[in-house]
DNA sequence: GCGACAG
DNA sequence: ATCTTGTCGC
């Protein structure tokens, strides 16, 4: 089938993807989200700075050309998210994606997706687990639990707020495990990132032209 | 074979 | 993801 070929390309795009430290100072933050309306998809990206201010916010429409199927997500939403990058002034040190970076079937989640076609560090913060397993944690804020795959940690649950249940956090591109955490945690005010959950509602109350 | 399965 | 009001709980 078709997924043949696709897997084939997610295997070749992982060996591109750099889970390095990261070091830039983080000022601006960017987050994405796709939101869907019959046969059409719009992209958002908000930028926003540390006080969560938004500062910038871009859409991009277009007529939804793949189906959801698990592990290719990235082959429905990235186009939109692509869109909407492209039309932002101000590029974020980092970005926040709906979805997984490399805790996925072949490491290779629409969050690193995303990162090696902009050359961006992404991060990927899913709000279900698509697969591994974690140790049970202290619905407290900060604490955390890896997840692993094969006994392979590639990424962690972390809750960002006190009594919710957690995210599934993991490095999209060019950044380590430590410092998708930390700024996780440091971008979250509710149980999604700020960036995301902002995209997020942008994008539901967005009545853009086609 | 059966069940699970980001958005 | 999306269709949708009230409602339970921190």
């Amino acid at each position: 089938m078709e997924l043949k070929r696709l897997e084939k390309e997610q295997e070749n795009l992982k060996n591109r993807v750099k889970i390095i430290p990261f070091k830039k100072k983080v000022n601006l933050a960017g987050g994405c989200d796709v939101s869907y309306n019959k046969d059409r998809g719009t992209g958002v990206f908000v930028v926003i700075d540390r006080n969560f201010n938004v500062l910038e916010e871009k859409y991009f429409s277009a007529k939804v050309d793949f189906p959801y199927i698990p592990g290719f997500l990235s082959y429905r939403e990235i186009k939109f998210l692509i869109g909407a990058y492209n039309k932002l002034k101000l590029k974020p040190d980092i970005i926040f994606v709906d979805g997984n970076g490399i805790l996925h079937p072949r490491k290779m989640g629409i969050a690193s997706h995303l990162g090696i076609l902009l050359k961006k560090a992404t991060i990927g913060c899913a709000k279900n687990l698509l697969l591994g397993k974690f140790r049970k944690i202290k619905f407290k804020r900060g604490s955390k639990s890896a997840i692993k795959v094969n006994s392979e940690i590639l990424g962690y649950a972390l809750v960002t707020r006190n009594n919710i249940k957690p995210v599934f956090v993991s490095p999209g591109n060019l950044i380590d495990f430590e410092s998708a955490i930390k700024y996780t945690l440091l971008f979250s005010k509710f149980r999604i990132p700020e960036p995301v959950r902002i995209a997020h509602i942008k994008g539901k109350r967005y009545v853009g032209e086609k």
